[in-house]
DNA sequence: AATGAATGAGTGTTCATTCAT
DNA sequence: GATGAATGAACACTCATTCAT
């Protein structure tokens, strides 16, 4: 069935996407069944799959529209703004998207984790791009003495480690935490700041 | 049928948890087949069931001999040690256990993003108590002024996030770094003690 | 709703069963799928059931409206005629039906193959009194030494056989022959009224 | 699985062999399901699977090993001997095989009819070869006047169409017939022994 | 007259688990 | 201890048919 573009056709899409995007998030690929999405999303599992070819279809749409809001803020660093400004609001951008996105987080790691077998094209291709582009920004603030220096490719690993584990850890804080932190997120703001930017020695 | 402790008991289960942890860590308990787990540890899948009573006990007795594992080298932080040499010797024992045993890392953390549903018991009870125990070290260092203050939760999974990470997220570091370089935990040790010892602040 | 008679109705209805024959002789009654006709028809699905109730009445259309077709030269046997020329006669009727509807023949072969389930009732009928008919002309013929003795049914049978192979079974001729033979319907009529006529012993 | 050879195992794949060949006899691979086959073979659907990977290898089995005993008739015709006797023993062999093996004989034609789509490869390859020894007999003896002239390739599809037609059509001679002809495919026999050495005309 | 949307009943296949030896 | 055999419950996907407009 060719994508039509219908009100109703692009609703029941969007529709359709998100319940996968819970049940994807919560058990990966394999352990998500059709029958779980289409409870979720209210149709019966023909009817979804009048809009979507199969499983595999509505994953890899899922996973190509992840990766488009996943990469935007790696775009948004200035090379001409302040460096621990720059830095910072890519940071803090991340962590927005780990309280506002868990499970498109959750999705995108278990991908990874999983070998990314759905995703390697484009892993070496837009990723690494972006990413070529942010370390060379780092670099010459390096040598430019605005910036200590330090691997900036491990840099943004850290970078999306630290922040991406607000997501994708959130249950193994809670158990840590208890009751004693509300909202974990704001606090990993200012800790990352502290971390990132005076370290942990004291002065 | 109580479990015996021959000789040959043991060895058995030890290969079939060995074949159980490749073939879980590649592709999460549903994604798993005890088809796959019985010709990886080359025996007929009835007889890897004398040994194991199901894919859930397979799957748990990996978990929780795991965990012992995971939570061993925070054990190992000793108050009365340099605050900066210990926790190095900490974020290096985490970076090891990356080397070593991806698989284990990577199956653990897919249990925590599918919301630990076969962890949460011990998360709350061990796991607590160990982390509550380093972050008391962690504060005690902070108020005796030897270390800077900063949230030591957070400082805690903060470590964890960026160790694990060259586990978990292996996959996508190849495809950034591609050849560039050919031993990443190495170079993300050193970058790790830059970050958490001087931060990114120029001097 | 009756059926109605306007020319567009006519012409959708010939388009439609003209595509099912397609589809049909292809894959037989359950091997086509609706979807294919209506794409071959290049009507919509449900549009295409406005003008044909269902599946089943397709087919059933088709086969009828075949085996008038098919039966059509039988009828042309003439008593009156010489034996040798009527009975080429209709060889190269049925040959040149091969050539110009082998879809049909195919058709009519799968349905009798399957054992005829939705065309045993004709088979009895129509079919039957028109063979009887035809059996007639040859025995009285044979009686009046005009033409060989013969079991005149297992002489149409033989006919029918021999004829209809040359397309219900092309794909093996094709394999056999290979480029041998450009033409096999022609020099099967040639080879049939050698057989039929002359046999195969040497003068 | 590997294809195992006990006893049991050959058995039930025997079983599940005839089973599958009534079913795909009557409806083609397309119209068969595996839950008629095993419903016919006596076992569970999932028990059948353990024997064989699927539909398709259930079916090439089939067919690859009916090939075998439709082609053995067609090696025995002896250039030594007499071609009268010869070409009568070879169409009485196709003639009983059309009377022992129909189900054999119909799920080959509808291959056949669909395009043979699972043995153009065989096709091509050991029924070409063995036909054109046939044909070189043939040729053989109508050089040496022993046989009358005639397209050898065609005599050879005239004697297929002729005997197999017993076996593929019997729905629609049994229509024809009645009861007047209780045992069609010896009366067959005597005929096409007329047909094919005395031929239509009177002497 | 036409079509987008919807669905119940299949249909081939997988898989954890059990049975029998 | 070990294995061949068996199965119920799923599971992804198909298809003829119906509904609503």
């Amino acid at each position: 069935m060719a994508v039509k573009n219908t009100r109703i056709q692009r609703e029941k899409r969007e529709i359709i996407l998100d319940a996968a995007l819970q049940v994807f998030s919560e058990n990966g690929f394999r352990g998500a069944t059709l029958d779980q999405i289409a409870e979720v999303a209210g149709l019966s599992k023909p009817n979804m799959l009048y809009y979507f070819a199969g499983k595999e279809v509505i994953y890899r749409t899922l996973l190509s529209r992840l990766l488009e809001t996943w990469l935007k803020p790696l775009e948004g660093i200035d090379q001409a703004g302040d460096p621990h400004k720059e830095i910072m609001r890519y940071i803090c951008a991340k962590l927005e998207f780990s309280r506002k996105f868990p499970r498109e987080s959750r999705l995108f790691a278990i991908e990874i984790l999983n070998g990314a077998p759905r995703l390697s094209g484009e892993l070496d291709g837009a990723l690494k791009k972006l990413v070529d582009r942010s370390v060379g920004i780092f670099q010459k603030w390096m040598d430019e003495g605005r910036l200590a220096q330090a691997d900036p490719y491990h840099l943004i690993f850290a970078i999306w480690a630290t922040t991406q584990h607000y997501a994708d850890f959130a249950v193994q804080m809670r158990a840590v935490l208890g009751e004693k932190d509300p909202d974990p997120i704001t606090t990993g703001g200012k800790f990352l700041e502290d971390l990132f930017f005076r370290g942990l020695d004291p002065r």
